[in-house]
DNA sequence: CTCTCGTGAGACAAAATTGTCTCACACGGG
DNA sequence: CCCGTGTGAGACAATTTTGTCTCACGAGAG
């Protein structure tokens, strides 16, 4: 039976993000495969890395295109993302915290066209006075990756509740903590 | 000339930030220092991350003080906080990728103090209506991880500017990304 | 059944990393 | 000046990780 290299790769993920600095046996056993299964699949480290961060990758564009980023409010449109970006959730809490993909001077140009896309949203919003412009697109994007990992993280290790993933990040991105009197 | 032990670990903590499967010469060629006198003050790596833990929680308490968080407002005590955990963002954004040190079931005590500080200013807003009480005190401490870790990496590749720093994280944090009418 | 394909297990060498050691040198105090 | 301390450079072995290979096994197609 052929392995599911989808499914080899959302295990590597998973081992990688608790351990870092796994080993290919560890992360093939992770998987449930032999390591040399796993080099028949990825070349080696940096093969499979790579083959996360594409995975990634695409996952983030499905997200955004689903989100349908354009279409009503800017506000709405970013609740509609958030939601939607929710199963690449573990896998881009392990890509932001591999550091050696944006280091190297051939960053994927994949990630420009994803921060870009979504720089856009805040942009819209704040041209349309939906969000403040006080704070800028570029760090409204990183928030919003710090905050998906967070969460991420958070439901892993069992702190808050998966289900109210996308509604503690919207609302905390959106809102922020502070309470209102009525609106 | 004896090396600056705290000076090391701060380099150290920049090169493992940016590649954290750096080599221990690496790290030490970045604190301009040789792997031979690197390990002399550090046994090992595991020891080298350890004292980087130390490190970085001494500064968390440190800065935890300094914001005395029982004065004031629940909203203010939070920002002074925030100003004063700047200095230790950049080895925070290193600790917190190092999942390392939260998986074994030794993990250093520290932290859960460090967690139970923060969550008290959170609960003690929520209870003097500052904050809302529909995002737990558990995702807005860990939010304010992620985000100050965000924040970190912005300045560091030049995203944002060093000086917005926490004015970025309060005001997201504490206001979120929407615009008020007036308030 | 037989054959083929993909896999698991393991051996093996190559490469990378680490831990330890020695030695020479520079600096600063006495 | 002389000496002690701490350092840099590098050699070296031990360990770990990786890349490559072989062989046997089992499932599934024909």
């Amino acid at each position: 039976m052929s392995v599911d290299r989808d499914q080899v790769l959302r295990s590597a993920a998973a081992q990688l993000t608790r351990k870092g600095s796994s080993t290919l046996d560890e992360v093939a056993r992770a998987s449930g495969i032999s390591r040399a299964t796993l080099h028949r699949h990825f070349a080696g480290r940096d093969a499979l890395i790579r083959a996360l961060e594409d995975l990634g990758l695409q996952e983030c564009e499905t997200a955004l295109d689903l989100a349908r980023l354009g279409e009503g409010s800017a506000q709405d449109a970013l609740r509609r993302l958030i939601k939607e970006i929710e199963p690449a959730a573990g896998l881009l809490a392990f890509l932001v915290t591999e550091n050696q993909l944006f280091e190297g001077e051939d960053r994927h140009e994949g990630w420009s066209r994803i921060d870009d896309r979504m720089a856009e949203l805040f942009r819209r919003g704040q041209e349309s006075g939906e969000f403040r412009i006080d704070l800028s697109t570029a760090w409204l994007t990183d928030a919003l990756y710090g905050l998906v990992g967070s969460a991420a993280w958070a439901v892993l290790d069992g702190r808050v509740a998966a289900k109210d993933f996308s509604y503690m990040i919207a609302e905390l991105l959106i809102g922020g903590a502070q309470r209102r009197v009525e609106s």
